[in-house]
DNA sequence: TTGAAAGCGATACCAG
DNA sequence: CTGGTATCGCTTTCAA
């Protein structure tokens, strides 16, 4: 069932009939009333592809999940991350266009789907330190959030990020303050905005306190369970081994457990563990349910921000300005409410 | 650059060009790649909407992803899922549209990309026991392939799925051989149609060795960290505790883990853990990175077969004829290859 | 081997 | 308030 199938049948125009399922003024109630009546009946849905061909947006938004060249592996996170997207997508109409991409191709991608006008804006994940998505995009003029920010280039995009300094240099303090002097950090990969960051601040919370940082027990990888193991058992031989520390992200606390529990080591009496999960969450000796809904809801929260912000690019084609925000979202050890720090 | 453009560009017709990009024979070699040229010179990539308007194929794959409404939480496993379908999807040229939605209102979704004609075809997640999505995709035409089974409708829908039955009943049976006698079950709930077969084949394995099933430990709720916690907690008080478990999940066996730290004992030696996670993947002792990667490339594996299927279903839209397959992958405790079983 | 023209299913401008 | 018609970008007969 088509549109001109139900005009045919209504003993209408197309225009009119368009016109009364698409909410316009000019047309009589009464004639509205018998549109929408018989597009419900007959279950009419307007085709999206004719659609977009004739308004020109595609009423779909790209996001585009990088699967790590060498682990081959998706981070779980964005699962979430699109849940939250797709409550605000669904209130606008929008669909997702998913693709999975080995991180080496991820440009092919974003001129595909410019050039394929397929999407109306994208969303990128996981910036690097110096991203060169962004000025591709910003070249063929797509619109396009970040979840996470690039480092070294200007702030002139939109983003939604949290504080990865703050969170890690508060955390610092804090294992400070409960009398941990050797504090290890088991960090990602640099090349990861937030992994820079979060050094960052870790460095900043001992300098607060008057320590200096020991190389030794900063350590950087890919974030995987394996890595996390690795690096505890590393950290647990030394000679002067580590009391505490920060771990940054779930799936790295697990191996860490693991590796304390192998060696009878118990979290949070023997060794302080705090694991800050991807961008958004914070949490003490990590192994309890809270690590699982906390962290869940809180990028879920991030994802219906980009969303927002993504969607408000767009709908305002004519202006091309640029919004910057940053949402907080420390989440306790139980699954508090949210509190969400917003900047001009 | 749009197809106009190119044409005028080079002086030719649009349907020259069209043809000459599409592989028609009929086009001059020379006229070809004077066309080939062009297009990649000026980047050009004709646009999504317009090819699937005019050739009445969308090119593109529909995701559903259910969001339990209790949890409201995303199984991370359909990450890989998609993961893998989107290998084949890449080598087909199909695009992936993804609807993230509460497992209430699944049935709207369905109906709306049957009606919008945005996908070509589906693939439809963890059924239920008597799932109504099968019979409503039939009904409106949209080709579709099941991730697991429908136990209580016939079989006549494509479908890729595990032998859960018989995985359940070699852990149990494993577990019995190993001297084990008071055995437990934590499973997900059975609106599932996997739960069931879990069941059934636990239920085997004892009856094989001539045990009979204790009520008492046979567990069933959502399958999430805080279940597994209260069901190890549970099973451990028990007047005659089991000495073994098989978990239905991995995540279920993460808080089985935490609650039998806390409570001291040490799994694979006080007390056997057997996790079977997300239809695909056997694990003893589970906790080990193994969990991480077999699992996931496993699923992953599902994910291509799924999506082969349902392009063969596409590709052929003449003949309705449906295809069944089995796919077996079962995965020992270091990540070897895949053992695919597959039967007509 | 090439081109003109008719759709595909909607929207939007211009008349009436 | 309603309708005719051009248009979006591409594919696909049908003619030449």
């Amino acid at each position: 069932m088509n549109l001109r199938d139900l005009a045919v049948e209504l003993g209408l125009s197309q225009t009119t009939v368009s016109r009364a399922l698409n909410g316009y003024p000019e047309v009589s109630e009464a004639t509205r009333q018998r549109v929408l009546d018989a597009a419900r009946q007959h279950n009419y849905r307007p085709n999206t592809r004719a659609k977009a061909l004739a308004t020109g947006r595609a009423m779909a938004i790209g996001h585009v999940i990088p699967l790590s060249t060498r682990t081959e592996m998706v981070n779980p996170v964005f699962a979430d991350f699109i849940a939250g997207a797709s409550e605000t997508y669904m209130r606008h109409g929008y669909d997702i266009v998913l693709s999975v991409i080995g991180d080496d191709q991820e440009d092919r991608v974003y001129l595909d789907m410019a050039s394929k006008r397929m999407v109306d804006g994208v969303i990128v994940q996981s910036p690097t330190v110096d991203d060169p998505r962004i000025a591709l995009l910003r070249k063929v003029g797509l619109p396009f959030v970040v979840h996470g920010r690039a480092t070294d280039l200007p702030d002139d995009y939109s983003y939604v990020d949290v504080n990865n300094k703050r969170a890690f240099q508060r955390a610092t303090e804090f294992l400070v303050d409960l009398g941990h002097r050797r504090i290890a950090l088991v960090n990602g990969r640099e090349r990861l905005g937030f992994a820079v960051r979060r050094r960052t601040g870790f460095e900043a919370g001992l300098a607060a306190r008057g320590l200096a940082p020991d190389p030794a027990l900063m350590l950087t990888d890919e974030m995987t369970e394996g890595y996390g193991y690795a690096a505890m058992r590393h950290l647990l031989t030394q000679e002067d081994p580590p009391t505490a520390c920060l771990s940054a992200s779930a799936i790295i606390a697990f191996g860490m457990r693991r590796a304390a529990d192998e060696a009878g080591v118990r979290l949070g009496r023997d060794f302080s563990l705090i694991t800050y999960d991807d961008d958004l969450s914070f949490f003490r000796n990590s192994g309890d349910e809270a690590i699982f809904t906390a962290l869940r809801s809180s990028v879920r929260t991030a994802g219906r921000f980009a969303a927002e912000q993504l969607i408000d690019l767009i709908g305002d084609p004519g202006t091309p300005r640029q919004r910057l925000m940053e949402a907080e979202l420390i989440v306790g050890r139980s699954t508090g409410p949210l509190r969400h720090d917003t900047r001009p």
